[in-house]
DNA sequence: ATAATTTCGTAACTAGCGGTACGTTATGTG
DNA sequence: CACATAACGTACCGCTAGTTACGAAATTAT
């Protein structure tokens, strides 16, 4: 039940354990940023020589690109199924502040997100890790305006502006705690101004209540 | 009249203009990004050769660190001013953002912000350098925090939230913005979701009014 | 003039990186 | 056992970038 079909193949058989290089890169990325871990030491934290390496992934971008594979379902697939939860528009914005700032220091994860840091360093990938990236991003714009077109097919969804746009706002919002995080920006600090933002979206937050809303 | 009492010193005069390499290095970081332009290219942009940039600067740490100064100057001290403008608060968010979005190639500048950039590779920069964006970013933050505070003793913010979370989150989503221009977002796109997110901070933005705002 | 001084720029040096040539090793096949 | 096959890893290549050694050039002081 592997993902390969194990059929002992002729030569020297494989020891190269191409998902452990791949956590070890993922890791590093996060950790240190994608522009600032070489393939040396990404070969030294996995325990494998260059050549072997390249001999899997090709090239320094084909290992970036292979590791946003990995992050796309490790953190950003977990994080875009809240869009698609039955819960109310409200009830989901809670779930993505909480995913957002929650603790990583028990869970062993880099703070921050890599898919930030790799569009931060866009123009310092390789041409396949650049485009990667760009799909991503992408994927994002689109679940955030799907997830705000059905909010708004329900009444749940209360600013005067394109969905296109908010989607635009709602990434913006969660890359600068993401930034705010890496930065070292308490989490209670981060989710108040999470908190902020997307109260515009919502029209009750809390218990904050206003009548007579005229137009 | 000039910066330098130009005293007849011994010795071959120098040729160098140090504000024509500046603004040369500064124009390279900022289109180009800061650790994405050698020392070489700059060199070949201003027409000095490399050991007479490093006897002016000291060293590529050096020159950045200069070249944030001028961009302090020339950048984020007019858009601070705003800050301290004796208009009202929604008429100085007005102000921000028509900064922020302004048509930047009639103007011969580079999208996006040098400061943003610089923060976004702030492991990549050497120590002087670094701690220099570290000034400017807490400048930034108590220039916000002032203006909010001033904003609340007026009346004239509306958020329930502490003056630091607010300052953090202005940058935020100035950053923001600077991210989406340079991504290529259109201004207008930009200047919406500017707009929602300063719509939380004060009570009537523009002509959308509400009564009976209870509590 | 000659010396002292200061800047100039060519031509290197050094370090680290992405990438690979090639001999070695470990397995199947006949 | 001998051969084909395929992955292994040492040791190297080529390049780029930051930095500097050093002799030439331009000026003031004696």
């Amino acid at each position: 039940m592997s993902t390969q079909a194990d059929a002992p193949r002729r030569g020297r058989p494989q020891t190269l354990d191409r998902d452990a290089v791949l956590k070890a890169a993922l890791m590093s990325y996060w950790a240190d940023g994608p522009t600032r871990v070489s393939i040396g030491h990404i070969c030294q934290a996995a325990n494998v020589s260059k050549p072997s390496l390249y001999r899997e992934f090709g090239s320094d971008d084909g290992l970036k690109d292979a590791v946003l594979d990995l992050y796309r379902g490790m953190v950003l697939a977990p994080f875009y199924d809240i869009l698609t939860t039955d819960e109310r528009f409200g009830q989901q914005i809670e779930a993505l502040i909480a995913f957002t700032i929650q603790d990583r220091h028990p869970l062993g994860i880099p703070s921050g997100c890599l898919q930030v840091a790799m569009r931060a360093h866009n123009e310092e990938l390789g041409e396949i890790a650049r485009k990667k990236v760009d799909v991503l991003r992408h994927e994002a714009l689109l679940n955030y305006e799907k997830w705000i077109e059905r909010a708004k097919s329900r009444g749940e969804f209360k600013a005067d502006i394109s969905s296109k746009a908010a989607a635009l706002f709602c990434d913006a919002q969660n890359g600068g705690a993401m930034r705010m995080q890496r930065e070292g920006v308490p989490n209670e600090v981060t989710e108040q101004t999470l908190r902020l933002a997307f109260s515009t979206l919502v029209p009750i937050q809390s218990l904050v209540a206003w009548r007579f809303n005229v137009n």
